[in-house]
DNA sequence: ATGTAATTTTGATATTTATCTAATTAGATA
DNA sequence: TATCTAATTAGATAAATATCAAAATTACAT
């Protein structure tokens, strides 16, 4: 599945000044917090604010050292975004209008049935938009790690009371599996279509 | 020489979800302004707002028929600076992190000695600033295209009075020749460093 | 010359966002 | 436990910007 979203934000993260910097500091290697903000000239509140952006688009993650973190820069997924847009383009037609238009449809029905605060309002009826919504839930959990069953009850509860359904579904859309009241992420072919 | 301004202002462009449908459409062909308006739901106005920014990072451009103006995307623009980025990243240690900086110092440059309507203020007396200005002017010229002298002097007028000193210094830097009092730009190869 | 259709400009509005200061949190250490 | 340091959050502000309606412009057609 192409994500419009993923590709925007990349996009759009590394469209200001400052993170560019950012990302040319830590090309020379990990660097804390104090220390960017000090070389840009910058507080280190300003600086939290860009991580963070970059963060979520996966292109700095971080190590904890004492007291102080270090930021790393994850030049394999820089790489691997410049590349999405080209890659797009190869497809010709409608296919690639058709991806982009079904892409946005799937953020208007997440923006609908959650709340700005990301609180899931209610389960959706209709199959194809209850896949979308379970798929944004699942999308805030590990690839590779274990959850034992109180952990994820707990993640669900961020979204929706009613964790047990949603594990459930979870279960039966083929999210995640368990074993011995451990869950984990299925990769994504297996999730149901 | 590396430009973040165009690296950033190409991510910047590119990271908006409406100008990324366009992109989407124009890639199966040209369209003019109602029929994208049309097909996104938006206004002509929007439109037009949208096609000036892809405009300015050369992804789009236009060719008319009548009273009606087709946009066209450019492809190999989207692919080539999909490519800058990583090609970036290739460059280790200070290298990236000079370049960056020295290319924040030109745009600072230039806010000092342009108004914000984009007026030169005066001509810097270092020569640096001076090729920097020079520059910056030069670029809204076209490549290839032959200007006579008043052509040229209209256009130098939109930044300064003086448009002949100006006029002048773009042959003496190289940044432009004459012959038979047509001007035309050089490759950039040639311009004074 | 005048009318017409497409585009652009202007001006307004609402939203987003980059940045700061001040307050708070989270770990580490003594 | 108290305290230090680094990082984050909260709240405020100023700037940027996506969008629209209305007006102006442009290039053609009659």
């Amino acid at each position: 599945m192409i994500q419009l979203n993923r590709i925007v934000a990349f996009y759009k993260t590394m469209g200001d000044p400052t993170r560019v910097r950012i990302v040319a500091l830590l090309a020379k290697g990990p660097l804390h917090g104090q220390a960017i903000a000090g070389k840009l000239g910058l507080t280190a509140p300003t600086i939290t604010h860009h991580i963070k952006k970059l963060r979520d688009i996966h292109v700095v993650y971080e190590r904890r050292d004492k007291n102080t973190i270090y930021f790393y820069l994850n030049e394999s997924m820089i790489k691997q975004q410049a590349q999405v847009l080209t890659q797009l383009l190869e497809k010709r037609g409608e296919e690639l209008e058709d991806m982009v238009e079904s892409s946005l449809e799937r953020q208007k029905t997440i923006g609908n049935f959650f709340t700005k605060e990301g609180k899931l309002k209610n389960i959706p009826a209709q199959r194809k938009k209850k896949l979308m919504v379970f798929e944004h839930i699942v999308s805030g959990l590990k690839r590779g790690k274990k959850y034992d069953e109180k952990e994820l009850n707990e993640y669900i509860k961020q979204f929706h009371d009613d964790y047990a359904t949603i594990r459930r579904e979870f279960i039966i859309n083929h999210y995640m599996y368990r074993e011995n009241s451990i869950y984990e992420l299925n990769p994504e072919e297996m999730w149901a279509k």
